[in-house]
Formats: structure tokens, sequence, C-alpha cells
DNA sequence: CCAATACATTGACTGATGTCAATACTATGA
DNA sequence: TCATAGTATTGACATCAGTCAATGTATTGG
């Protein structure tokens, strides 16, 4: 039900952006926020987003290998990264293809500018 | 015994900032980095951080207020945000006052860079 | 030295998180 | 239609993380 078969980064809507100087942020954004960087705060993650960035698209179960870690686990990582809006998944067969979201990267970057 | 009383940066030392998309990141490199965005993964943390970063200095006292949590609450994510070397401190008289460590800042940015 | 203040630490509790075995789902190929 | 393969989901478990009351520490002012 959670996680719907097309798959988008709608769910991950954030306010949005201003650099961090640029005030006191609010709840929301500070929420919307946190969620992105808590994709960020695990190891496996960081590795698994690094694997896609390196490539145009990397399968599934190209990742279990590298990471040693199980497929329900890997299945859990891609997950979160995907609810965050850093990746995005296509099905093709019967493989789930990744990619990163660079504007989601930038919007990152943008925050953490001075 | 943790948490010395000379404050620094030294604690969270980063292998560091090589942009995701340049090969595979180390273990090394992942746990570090994750370290980073698990400072930044709270909502609270975020807001700190950013009342912070509005101004020159900020005192903890100044923090409890804006924040609405209790002055051991503060204490504890100063003290997590200080770990992950995102701000510094300096005692002066009774109060503490913290500021953000833009550099570090910037090699987090660099991380996201493509 | 004493009282007050600003901050840090400890201990306890609750809720979130990473992990995997078992199982279900879905697309392919025979 | 059936067996297989790639993923997703569920359930369970152990660990981690956020929170605050109570307490400790250090600095100032009287």
């Amino acid at each position: 039900m959670s996680h719907p078969k097309t798959i988008s980064v709608d769910d991950a809507v954030v306010s949005c952006c201003a650099p961090l100087s640029d005030g006191a942020m609010s709840e929301i954004e500070a929420g919307d926020m946190a969620q992105i960087f808590g994709a960020l705060s695990d190891p496996a993650r960081l590795r698994m987003l690094s694997l896609i960035a390196s490539q145009d698209e990397v399968c599934s179960c190209a990742l279990e290998g590298p990471l040693g870690k199980s497929q329900p686990t890997i299945s859990h990582h891609t997950r979160i990264l995907l609810e965050a809006g850093l990746i995005i998944g296509e099905k093709r067969g019967r493989w789930m293809w990744w990619r990163v979201v660079p504007d989601r990267l930038k919007v990152v970057a943008r925050i953490l500018s001075v």
C-alpha cells in the first residue's frame, strides 16, 4: 500500500531550499530536511548512493554484493532513499533500475551554502 | 571525560570530500559522512544550526526558548553538532557561545555535488 | 565563603532504526 | 500453466536516539 507501484518523488515534498543562514528555519522545513538528511545518515545508504551516482543506472541486484547486505535490507534502504527523493526507480523486466535525482542533491547542497 | 573542556573539531575527522559520483565510497568515509548527516537529521538540530548560522554567535541560553526544549536536551544537541564538527563553542564567563564552521558545511555540500 | 546562574552529565523511558529469515508478489521463459 | 528469478513485505529482534528530571560542575557577584 505504501510504496506504490508507480514510483515517484512526490512523496517527499520539501518546503525548500533557503540557506541555513537565512534566519530560523521553520518547523515544517526542518522536518522535511531532517528526513532527507536522515536518509543520508546511514553508511550503507551512502555507499549505495555513491554506487548509483557513479553510473547511469544500477540494478538492485548489483547492490547486494558490494554492500554485503541481505536482499530485504537492500530493498529497505532503496525505499528510504526513494522516499527522500534522492533516487528514482524504474522496473524493467524483473529488474529494478535506480538512478540518482541530481536536483534533489542540489537542494540539499544549497541548504548548506553558508 | 568525553567532551573535553578544550573544544575542538578534531574529534570528527573525515577521510574526506570526494563527490558521490567519484566511485564507490569507502566504508571509512561512509561512516564518517554518516555521522555528519546524522547530526543534521534531527529537526531540532537543524533549527538550532540555522539559528546559529543566522548570527555571528549564539549563546546556549538563547536556544532553549526558540526550540522549546529543555536545557539538557539543548546541551545534548549542541554536543552532537560539535562532535560532527558543524559548530564550535567558546565559553566566556558562564555563557557558552556557539558559531558554525563554514568549512565543514562546504565539505558536506561538496560530497553532494553531482 | 555563599547564593545564584549557566551549562554538562547521569539515568530512565520511549520510540525509531538496521538487520535478516520467512513469505508474498510479479515478470520471464519453457 | 509452471518453475524460476528478482523484489517487496512482514514480523521479530537488538540497538540506537530524543527527551527530561535530577544532579553535578564551574563561574560570577555579593
